[in-house]
DNA sequence: ACCTGAACACCGTTCAAGT
DNA sequence: ACCTGAACACCGTTCAAGT
């Protein structure tokens, strides 16, 4: 059979971004940034033809990950009738999206207003005509879920990075708890006092909790459209 | 006089953590990242007796500037009264922060659970017992908070990267607003229906009714500590 | 003891040459 | 038209030499 591409030992033929992109994400996951061009194999400046420079890259990575991790999301039948759920749902996407991959997390929090931000406010800001949230509240309520998001997915990812090994995470927290526990107690009391309650708890509850308390905020709007 | 430095160009004299730390805060201020030994009047590798490396210095500057930003708030006489108050003043001086200093909104989101991180939700879970929050769900309402803040804290410090100019943002929003109307109209309504909104939206006002939604939606603990 | 600054290491990007 | 990879630029860090 007849290879078209000049590298031999290049699977898959001609570069194209698509390819670079899904290289990169391949990469960022295994090994971290580095060795982008290894993985192509390619030289280190073909990329340059396909996207502009890594931050580019960059987000388009994190923009492909993002759209997978939304993706039916929408189509599941009970999510038209229970948009509070379907707000869980797409949230837990996102968090598990970054659980499994913390450089998504990292890069969320860079891009305001765009791409993959974006496609979490139009699956968050959608669901709420059908949550009862009138449409002056609907801006402010989308953007506190979106940011409450990203937050979690920000300390989520800076985690994962001061303790790769994911999965088994009880040796991290308890040494963190023992660092609270440490902290002076004329400053840090609730720290010192939530210092036992750490490596017990678990994130992916504490994210819905926090969800749940912004979509019980923003329920408030359906009866009261104004106080005082 | 005499001078005890041995670099007469460097005002004030030897060189210390304290100093160094606040040269970075002056320098990430006016010039971004770079320039930093230029500013101490030091040789570039000069720093490297007092701190760590690059990483630790940012996280030390970004410590020090969150503890000025939340220097006071304690001690308010009507914080005391008004827990729910006290919490949005503590939010608002984080977010001021970060808006006169967009690299401290970056630096948070990396520090999980530590310094500057810590001192947000120590003033934020401190409160939650004097708003009525039982204990069992202080640490996922400090959280969710905590959450959110930083969040914003990271999209703010991103959308000043964007765009430098700091105050006059209209140009910039009519800009994003102008690209949301430009999306896929099947795959982004809300964002479409959002667009005529973001140019005269108010940051400051969207983050405050942020932490109200999570504020109702926490002191929802205190009537129903269980829901069906 | 502390600082200097040349040198090193690393990595993102360019571009002339190659196919 | 596309890719190669040496070269360049930039910047964080080290360390032998200087005071």
């Amino acid at each position: 059979m007849k290879t078209e591409s000049r590298n031999p030992q290049r699977p898959g033929g001609a570069l194209s971004k698509a390819r670079i992109v899904e290289a990169a994400i391949a990469i960022l996951d295994a090994e971290g940034e580095a060795a982008l061009s290894a993985r192509l194999a390619t030289g280190s400046g073909a990329i340059y033809g396909h996207v502009a420079d890594k931050k580019t890259l960059l987000a388009a990575a994190t923009d492909a990950v993002i759209e997978r991790a939304l993706a039916g999301v929408a189509e599941e039948p009970a999510s038209n009738d229970e948009p509070r759920e379907a707000i869980r749902v797409l949230g837990l996407r996102v968090f598990e999206a970054i659980r499994v991959r913390p450089w998504v997390g990292t890069r969320l929090a860079r891009e305001p207003w765009q791409s993959a931000t974006l496609q979490i406010f139009e699956g968050v800001g959608g669901r709420l005509e059908a949550l009862g949230v009138p449409q002056a509240g609907q801006f402010d309520a989308a953007s506190a879920l979106l940011n409450f998001i990203l937050g979690a997915a920000g300390q989520n990812a800076a985690a994962a990075r001061l303790d790769p090994r994911i999965g088994d995470r009880s040796d991290f927290l308890t040494a963190i708890a023992a660092q609270w526990a440490r902290r002076d107690p004329a400053r840090y009391p609730f720290v010192r006092r939530m210092a036992a309650q750490l490596a017990g708890h678990d994130d992916r509850e504490q994210f819905l909790a926090g969800i749940d308390f912004i979509l019980s905020g923003i329920e408030g709007l359906r009866k009261e459209p104004s106080l005082p």
